[in-house]
DNA sequence: AATTGGTGTGCACGCGCGTTCACATGGCGC
DNA sequence: GCGCCATGTGAACGCGCGTGCACACCAATT
């Protein structure tokens, strides 16, 4: 009934069987696992043979336990966040596991406050707290969970309390308006997230000072809660007028793609021949050639990259309060916008 | 500098603390958060008020390594599956957590043969371990990983050494193609996934026999690899012939995303009228009013259900070996697919 | 030859918790 | 009023591992 070659003798090997097969000591072999600790390397070649052949490595729990110190990231994500999330989700996974440590996903329910459900289930000492939804606030978090500060992904700006990585949602958006202006676009529209997501207000607030130092002016103006159907329903209001915009800027991805949809669905305006779209994110989907949609980047390898770097710095008591450098947004450019004539 | 009312008193509360405070020993506190234990209704009110205020939770950790019994569930997961994976493995991790356990994610790199990357990360005793990738066997799984009987998603076959949950692609298929016949379809073109899926070559199987069946013939067959970018490019190869087929079946929602923009970008055909496209999975964005795609459905959520009752199962000894049932996959029809003429 | 210093090794303890075991206590039957 | 079981409690041990500490050992020095 055995399945490998190994002798596989029914339970995990523990340090006890190897130091049993080495014959030394059990300290022995954790210490042949230990990079900084006192051992002769024949010693260690042998303890290491013997786990080889158990197929032994140390439970990386008890270790934990042991040292004091958990390795576990935790992960909260709402779970609704089907579209944006998966990119850059994979990318936390793969560098948090990657930089040795241990990701663990905590999903909150959408009924609750977060902080409830964050104590429900956030029952073991965690390396760090990794926030991606944007359900919940820090206030909420560091409520629920005092003894680790959190890293906010995407919104919530630094604080004495938190650590946050947001892209430079702002400059993104200068470029994203700069071109188009550039392209003879005059009039915005713009489609909001949620209204209590800081990340719209935040867009917004981008989009509205650069439009005015532009001389431009925002057209029009709705919510899309983020989602692609919210947007669909809301997308009339924006171009209902007598002068529609002759660009529309979404706060999100998804949500340019209800509204392009909508407009090559619903009504006369060709997209991108009479009307422009443009979005925030640069998910997958924006790349697939009937959208083409051009947006405005933020790399989750590289916002992955931070948070593992804030992580590595706390681990160093002297490098304290790094502050987190704020990721460039970058635009990024996909049909040719064809240019508008000026109609101020 | 403390963020609540609470002590806070810069360390996580233990259990010797509870029970300082509550007058009592620590095996008291212990057995007031296990329920089946002597404990006296009065003592265990005392220590749930003190745990309370001291807003003490038992380490989970210390817990599992005290007990022996990992409540934590591997969760193992390709990095690309960004489209089709966001539901189940949202699915998955709410109906983990929501049973009580850990759900940890690992993510295998594509480029070893999952074997070692599995070996390298999972270094802690799990109570279950689901495998999401299609890239990864069930053998190299048991050669990695042989002390617990893996659970495998959407394909492998049940076979002695692995749980896997399948949904019933055939008969999902059946009605898909019942459903085509009906409406007047009579040759099928079929875009098929990674040729070393066992998913694909399934459901390329089922819809032979089924076409056979009717009498029908399979006009025309590429591979597109399960993406988006592949599937664009093999499309051209299903409608170049002088006898394009009616429909085109796709092993997955994404690549029929990709054939029915590129029907809709780069030839005359017109999806639905001319040529209707259908696909498999039943991913959100297959609900989007631009796609209204008709396809076969695997309930996330059942599918979840399932994997958290093959765990229950096991955690009682009597009932093993419970086989689990195959999913009922049901077709999703979105838009009403005009009759066609028979062209035999 | 005796002492020192340095290098590895084993012992023992603790991490936070669950659980068994022996014992203290109270209630009840005789 | 004595003894006995039932019930609840506290002390002790173990889960698997890391690590401080004491000690054994050998080479080099006086």
């Amino acid at each position: 009934m055995s399945i490998s070659s190994r002798p596989a003798s029914g339970r995990r090997a523990r340090a006890t069987d190897v130091a049993e097969l080495a014959g030394v000591s059990r300290s022995a072999v954790s210490r042949a696992f230990s990079q900084s600790a006192y051992i002769a390397p024949e010693t260690k070649a042998k303890v290491l043979d013997a786990a080889a052949e158990l197929d032994y490595r140390p439970d990386s729990l008890a270790s934990m336990l042991a040292k004091g110190k958990s390795n576990i990231v935790a992960l909260v994500i709402n779970q609704v966040d089907a579209i944006r999330g998966p990119s850059l989700h994979s990318a936390l996974i793969q560098s948090l596991q990657n930089s040795g440590r241990l990701p663990v996903v905590l999903s909150l329910s959408p009924t609750d406050d977060g902080a409830t459900s964050l104590k429900r289930h956030l029952t073991f000492p965690v390396e760090g707290l990794i926030v991606m939804s944007d359900s919940v606030s820090a206030d909420a978090v560091r409520r629920a969970v005092p003894y680790v500060r959190p890293i906010m992904l995407n919104f919530e700006r630094n604080s004495a309390d938190v650590d946050s990585i947001v892209a430079e949602d702002a400059a993104g958006i200068a470029q994203m308006v700069d071109y188009l202006w550039e392209t003879g676009h005059r009039s915005i529209g713009f489609m909001a997230g949620r209204p209590s997501s800081e990340a719209s207000a935040t867009r917004r607030n981008a989009l509205a000072l650069e439009i005015a130092r532009k001389g431009m002016y925002l057209a029009a103006e709705a919510c899309g809660e983020f989602s692609y159907d919210q947007a669909f329903e809301a997308a009339p209001t924006l171009v209902e007028g007598r002068a529609p915009p002759d660009a529309i800027f979404c706060a999100n991805d998804v949500m340019a793609f209800a509204v392009m949809d909508y407009l090559r669905l619903k009504t006369q305006h060709r997209v991108p021949e009479d009307l422009s779209v443009v979005g925030f994110d640069d998910v997958q989907i924006a790349s697939w050639p009937i959208y083409n949609l051009s947006t405005i980047r933020q790399d989750p390898d590289r916002m992955a990259a931070a948070v593992t770097a804030i992580l590595e710095s706390r681990r160093e008591p002297r490098n304290r309060e790094c502050t987190p450098p704020a990721l460039a947004a970058k635009l990024v450019v996909r049909w040719p916008i064809g240019q508008r004539s000026n109609r101020t």
